[in-house]
RNA sequence: GGCGGUGUAGCUCAGUCGGUAGAGCAAGCGGCUCAUAAUCGCUGUGUCGCCGGUUCAAGUCCGGCCACCGCUACCA
């Protein structure tokens, strides 16, 4: 029976070029479901885009003196380029700077309003004199009251670990332009969250098969739920659609509200675009039936398993405080939360003011897409922090994709061709044969199973457990004896005929993970079109959709990725290999990269001595 | 300070419901030579961080301690 999935891809923030340490944590993982899901029949929707608005990219945005339209324009385009050559499946992957999703957005809050989930309140907050904006927290630092560190952050001391507010800061100044901070009482919109409490708690407790870290730390954000403030003193984002607020230029929408309600704007993006009609979303958004999975980091749990489905509780007016959905209609909240941790390089976060950081784009260039999706996929950050160590991905490369899997791939193809020029008859199969190809159709299920729990690592794992049976049954039987005699032609016949099945069924398990490579083995065992598809981008142009306030964007051209994913033939079971199809001398699969690589990094990410 | 995580073979890590410790890599030996000098087989070592408890039985449950790490929400 096919299922509705909802394939939800955390938003990458638009402030500069994302490191592999981001991809492993949301794309990477997301796309191995996908993959695995659309081939299993279901019906997928992935969506995601870039998420644009807030303070860093204001800042930075003064700090180039452009606009923070440009700098996201920008960086939107690099995002959509790396993700493009990483190979990403989505269904749409657009932006928070669209007339939809502002329109999209307003709705939302106007109807959490509507139902009374919005209480406004008037408190102390920190301004820059210069420009009039809210200064966050983390952009205040000056001398601890409590240790007399002095740099000590308006939220935390980091020399004592003490929480702090801004206002008792010792010569409090603002990071940004080292100005001293004024403290104006400032009304906003709390989205009303312990109202929201008891239905949060009881959806949250109905949540059984999360990773288990994940669970609990949301299951612990329950016991300490305060409003928290959904709008900001900021003159860049979405207009508050309220009177009195809708034309203010300095008041606008918090850029975590809008961020995560890109899910629902995407999607009806998706629909109004390349959906069967404009209310396509909804089989997947208001069905009981349908699946929502959310791929992301760990440092967006909050807002994933809190924040959003508080938003969408709100919405549909399932609080303390009752209400009625808006033009939605009802909308459904997360099967799962699929959180990553972090992958560290060489032992430290990324960091790119520190130099310790790998761009995606630069490592594409270089490695190409599938090296760095095979080391997230078997050594990634699925439970627990993990290292990158350049060591390691040589290693993993060579020895496993190019010399394991590649090889495989060559041997049994090369034998082929120099034997028969094409894909042999099986004669008759004795219990060795069999044993393998039982192993390999069995091999369907466990890693399929394993995928449908998000268990990447161990599924990677086990679809290379049967390129080493492979490898294993390919030394046993001898092939290359076989060919010495003719009088052993059929038997020879038979072993290259199962080799090849098993290679074909190890490129299926791998197509998930390894959709390029796969494509190419597709092509060497005499395939015809397009196995697994690769998402592409599209210019398209925004709706003149009607939005409420000041500052809100034109109509413009931007570029999306879609893909036609319907149309590739690569599904979830054993294809059989027919006999008689012509080989080509197979060409190599994996390039191998030189061992000092492993010393001392690309000359772009240097390996650091200390 | 609060919350959470990690500590298992030289290295990287698996260990679901408690039942006499596992994989890969590295190292050594052997086989094979079709293939990107690729591949296949064989061979180890462990006070499972420390102390105590529950139990017929604990890496696995409970309590305490030590070390390292992450998060701590108007940063995203």
């Amino acid at each position: 029976m096919s299922i509705p999935v909802l394939t939800a891809v955390a938003w990458p923030y638009a402030n500069g070029p994302r490191h592999i340490g981001h991809v492993s944590g949301f794309g990477i993982p997301a796309d191995i479901y996908s993959r695995y899901q659309r081939m299993a029949g279901n019906e997928v929707l992935m969506v995601s885009g870039t998420d644009e608005h807030g303070t860093p990219i204001l800042v930075l945005a003064e700090q180039e003196g452009v606009s923070p339209r440009v700098l996201a324009d920008r960086y939107n385009k690099v995002i959509v380029d790396d993700l493009q050559g990483l190979g990403v499946s989505y269904d749409l992957f657009t932006r928070t700077e669209t007339r939809n999703h502002y329109a999209v957005t307003q709705e939302m809050f106007r109807a959490v309003h509507r139902n009374g989930y919005f209480v406004p309140q008037t408190s102390q907050s920190a301004i820059s004199p210069s420009t009039g904006r809210t200064l966050p927290d983390r952009y205040i630092e000056g001398t601890c009251p409590i240790c007399g560190y002095d740099g000590a952050r308006g939220d935390q001391c980091d020399n004592c670990g003490n929480q702090l507010d801004p206002i008792d800061l010792i010569n409090p100044r603002s990071k940004i332009n080292g100005e001293t901070p004024k403290f104006v009482e400032s009304e906003q919109f709390m989205l009303d969250l312990p109202a929201l409490a008891v239905a949060l708690g009881e959806w949250l407790h109905t949540r059984k098969d999360w990773r288990p870290n994940v669970l609990k730390f949301s299951l612990n954000l329950l016991d300490d739920l305060r409003p928290r403030a959904m709008t900001r003193d900021i003159d860049w984002g979405i207009p508050v659609p309220l009177d009195g607020w809708r034309d203010r230029p300095d008041k606008k929408l918090y850029v975590w509200f809008d961020a995560v309600i890109g899910y629902l704007s995407a999607s009806v993006e998706w629909a109004r675009r390349f959906g069967e009609g404009p209310d396509h979303y909804q089989h997947w958004w208001a069905n009981p039936q349908a699946q929502h999975r959310y791929f992301m980091g760990k440092d967006n749990i909050t807002f994933h398993s809190q924040i959003w489905p508080a938003e969408l509780l709100g919405y549909n007016g399932e609080g303390a405080k009752g209400g009625e959905p808006g033009a939605f209609g009802h909308l459904d909240l997360p099967t799962e939360v699929v959180s990553s941790e972090f992958l560290t390089m060489s032992g430290s976060k990324f960091s790119s003011s520190r130099g310790t950081v790998i761009y995606v784009g630069d490592f594409l260039r270089e490695y190409g897409p599938d090296a760095l999706r095979y080391f997230v996929s078997v050594a990634g950050p699925e439970t627990q922090d993990t290292d990158f160590t350049w060591e390691e991905f040589v290693r993993r490369t060579n020895f496993e994709l190019a010399n394991e899997w590649g090889n495989l791939v060559n041997r049994s193809v090369s034998m082929a061709h120099k034997n028969f020029g094409a894909i042999p008859p099986a004669g008759a199969l004795t219990d060795v044969e069999a044993q393998l190809l039982g192993a390999a159709d069995t091999a369907f299920s466990t890693v399929g199973d394993l995928l449908q729990r998000s268990r990447f690592k161990q599924a990677a794992g086990e679809a290379m457990r049967v390129v080493s049976l492979a490898n294993k049954y390919i030394s046993d039987t001898e092939p290359w004896k076989l060919a010495k005699d003719p009088a052993d032609r059929d038997r020879l016949g038979t072993v290259l005929n199962t080799a090849l099945q098993v290679v074909d069924d190890a490129k299926t398990l791998l197509t998930p993970f390894l959709p390029h490579s796969s494509q190419k083995v597709f092509e060497a065992l005499g395939g015809q079109g397009v196995w697994a598809a690769e998402p592409e981008i599209q210019n398209v142009t925004d709706f003149d959709d009607a939005v409420e306030g000041v500052g809100v964007p034109e109509v413009t051209d931007y570029p999306v990725l879609t893909g036609d994913w319907a149309g590739q033939q690569a599904t979830w079971r054993r294809r059989p290999i027919e006999s008689g199809i012509p080989l080509a001398k197979p060409t190599p699969l994996f390039g191998k990269l030189d061992p000092e690589l492993g010393e001392t990094g690309p000359d772009w990410a240097p390996i650091k001595k200390d």
